[in-house]
DNA sequence: ATGGTCGATAGTCGA
């Protein structure tokens, strides 16, 4: 089983990206960030078509999140439970029993900033929520665009980027948090390129130069753990024309 | 230190 999580930077442009991808790949399901797109817009024929059941919790303009899978999903829940959020970042759904909680975590722009302080209210949030659903279900996996770098060899330059949004102690503290509950980073688990990153801006020709970070993360809990067989970041789409600043994170459970 | 580029949308905001 393959699980996949991408952030698309609107859904709208990147729908023929998506469908080119899993076509070539054959994910079992995808969690997609940043659709940027209102509900009734929410592209459920072109993926039907593709093969894929659709569940997806959108807003105007911003955030939105969505799960394609070719089995049926199960269970769905849009937003965090007990959260009061205007802004459309999770959701999340059981598919051939393993469930999947996809997140757009808030980029918080700048340490200090309140869009910083409402990050860390989130993530806080986002640990009972875990927590809970951990509980409820061993065969888990937590993936999205989590906005954290977990360690130096995430980022391009750690000194420049140390103390700074995406890669702050509180941040990287909040994530360690939620591993600390019972979760692995999957791409640790496998042998790795140094320097492979997920996330490269689009100013100052960050892709080219490598200038990136890895902020797009798939997490599992120990009984997926044992399952894992291979964790990887796509490159592949970020290279094709008008790209997402941000490639596919993929995982393979045997 | 600043700004670079995208996407949404229609002057800026968010990333």
């Amino acid at each position: 089983m393959r699980i996949a999580s991408w952030n698309v930077n609107s859904l709208r442009v990147r729908l023929q990206h998506v469908l080119d991808w899993v076509k070539e790949n054959a994910p079992d399901v995808v969690c997609i960030q940043e659709t940027k797109l209102v509900d009734d817009k929410f592209p459920v024929a072109e993926l039907n078509e593709a093969g894929y059941e659709v569940v997806y919790h959108g807003q105007p303009t911003y955030n939105g999140v969505a799960i394609l899978s070719r089995s049926a999903p199960h269970d769905v829940r849009k937003g965090m439970p007990a959260f009061e959020d205007d802004q459309a970042r999770f959701i999340a759904a059981t598919i051939d029993g393993i469930r999947v909680i996809n997140l757009y975590v808030p980029n918080g722009q700048e340490v200090g900033s309140d869009k910083y302080e409402y990050k860390l209210r989130w993530l806080a949030h986002l640990r009972g929520v875990i927590e809970a659903e951990l509980a409820a279900h061993p065969d888990l996996v937590v993936l999205g665009d989590f906005n954290i770098a977990p360690a130096d060899e995430d980022v391009h330059d750690p000194e420049a980027w140390r103390g700074k949004i995406l890669f702050s102690e509180p941040e990287k503290a909040a994530l360690q948090a939620l591993l600390d509950l019972g979760l692995h980073d999957s791409f640790r688990l496998f042998p790795q390129e140094p320097g492979t990153f997920s996330w490269w801006d689009y100013r100052a020709a960050g892709f080219r130069r490598n200038l990136g970070l890895r902020i797009d993360l798939v997490l599992v809990s120990d009984a997926l753990k044992a399952r894992c067989r291979e964790s990887f970041i796509d490159k592949a789409p970020r290279k094709w024309e008008r790209p997402s600043d941000h490639a596919p994170a993929v995982i393979t459970l045997e």
